[in-house]
DNA sequence: TCTTAAATACCGACCAGTTGGTATAATTTT
DNA sequence: AAAATTATACCAACTGGTCGGTATTTAAGA
C-alpha cells in the first residue's frame, strides 16, 4: 500500500475510534491507549498524526461541523413558497433524531468544552447564528410573498431554530417517554400552521 | 461551635466548591483534592462526608434539581385566563437568562452524565416530563375557556417546552449576538400571540 | 460538678494505578 | 540513503481513595 494511504487510513481510523470512545465515556475519560488500542495503533502513530490529545479533539469537531452543514443544507427543500419549504424542512427533525442518537453525547461533549474554550465556543456557536440568518432571511420573503403572517422576521427565526433546538434534544435525551419522530415534526408543523395565514398554503 | 453545625457548615462548604470547580472545569477534570483546597478542608474531610467523587456530584444534582423546582414554581403565575397565564410566565426567560449563566456549565455537565449514568438520567429528565404534562394540562384548560386555539395538548406542550429550552440554551450559550433577554420573552410571547386567537385576552 | 469514655469530625501522609507525552528504535516507501 | 511512518519502552505527574491517628464535643456516671 502506497504511504500516504496508509497514513491516511491511520489517521482516519484514529478519528473514528476516538469519536466512539469519546462518545460513550467522555472526552477526559477516555485514555489516549485506549483510542488507540481501538483504533489498532500504537502512541507512536498516534503523536505523529496529532501533536496533543486536545487537538485531535479539534479535528472531531471540525469533522462534525462540516458533516453537519452538509447535512442541514436546506436548498434541498425549497417548494412553491416559504411556508411551504419549511413544512418540507420539518422533515429534519426526524431524521436528526434517528439518526443523531449516537452523536448526541459529542454534541454536548462540544457544548461543554465550548463553554470553557474561546476557540471551540467560536466555531460551536458559529452555525446557530448563521441558520437564525438564514430563517430570518426566509420568513421575510415570506412575508413578502404572503404566506406567513406578518412578524419581525429575526424573532420569528429565534423561535424557530430554538424550537427545533429543543425538540432535537429533548427527543435525543428522552427517547422513550414520547415518539418524537413523530412529535417532533408535528409539533414543529403546528406552529409553522399558526404562522401560515392562508390554510392552502400549508398542505 | 457545636459539632453538628460545623459538619453542616463543612459539607456545605465542599459542595460549594465543587459546583464552582466543576462548573469551571468539568467534572473529569478537577480533582477531589482541588476541591478540597478550594473548600478549605482536606481529603480526610471530603470522604468523611462524601463516600466517592460521583456520590458528590449527584448530591450536586439533586440540590440543584430541587432548586429548579422551587424556581420554576408556576403557581406564582396564574392570571385571569391560560393565555394571559402563559404570558406572564415568559418573564421565566429573562431572569433564567440572567441568573443562569453561572449554571450552564454545571447543567450541560448533568446533561452529559445523564447521557451515560442511568441515575443521572432518571433524574434530568423527569422534570422536563412533568413540565410537558403540566403545559399539556395548563393548554387543555385554555381551550376549554377558550382562550387558547383549538389543537393537541400534547403537542402544544412539547412545542412550549422545547422551544423554552432552545431559547434558554441559545441565549446562555451565545449571550452576544442578540440581545436575548429581551428577545426571548419577545419570541416565546410571539408563539404564544399566535396560539391565542382572540387578541383581547393577551395583553 | 468533675471525670471519663465514646462518638463525631477531621487530618495528612500514603498507595497503587493511570495519565498525556517523549525518546528512540524499527520499518517501510521513495 | 533519506524521509516518512509506526512501534516500544519509559517517565514524571497526578488520580481517587485509604488508613492510622488526633482533636473536640457529647453523654454518662459518680
Amino acid at each position: 500500500m502506497p504511504k500516504q494511504e496508509r497514513a491516511e487510513e491511520t489517521r482516519r481510523r484514529i478519528l473514528e475510534a476516538a469519536q466512539e470512545t469519546f462518545a460513550s465515556q467522555g472526552y477526559q475519560a477516555t485514555s489516549v491507549a485506549e483510542i488507540c488500542q481501538r483504533a489498532g495503533v500504537t502512541k507512536g502513530a498516534f503523536f505523529y498524526h496529532f501533536p496533543t490529545k486536545h487537538a485531535l479533539f479539534l479535528a472531531l469537531l471540525e469533522d462534525w461541523l462540516s458533516q453537519l452543514d452538509q447535512y442541514l443544507n436546506p436548498d434541498r427543500y425549497l417548494g412553491n413558497n416559504v411556508a411551504q419549504s419549511l413544512y418540507a424542512m420539518a422533515d429534519l427533525l426526524k431524521a436528526g433524531l434517528t439518526q443523531g442518537r449516537d452523536y448526541l453525547p459529542m454534541f454536548l461533549e462540544f457544548w461543554l468544552q465550548a463553554a470553557r474554550d474561546p476557540v471551540v465556543w467560536q466555531a460551536t456557536i458559529e452555525p446557530y447564528r448563521r441558520y437564525r440568518a438564514f430563517f430570518a432571511n426566509l420568513y421575510l420573503q415570506g412575508m413578502n410573498e404572503g404566506s406567513l403572517c406578518t412578524a419581525d422576521p429575526s424573532l420569528a427565526a429565534v423561535a424557530m431554530v430554538s424550537l427545533a433546538l429543543g425538540l432535537l434534544l429533548q427527543g435525543l435525551m428522552d427517547h422513550e417517554s414520547v415518539n418524537w419522530e413523530e412529535a417532533a415534526p408535528a409539533a414543529f408543523r403546528w406552529v409553522l400552521s399558526l404562522m401560515a395565514p392562508d390554510p392552502a398554503t400549508t398542505p
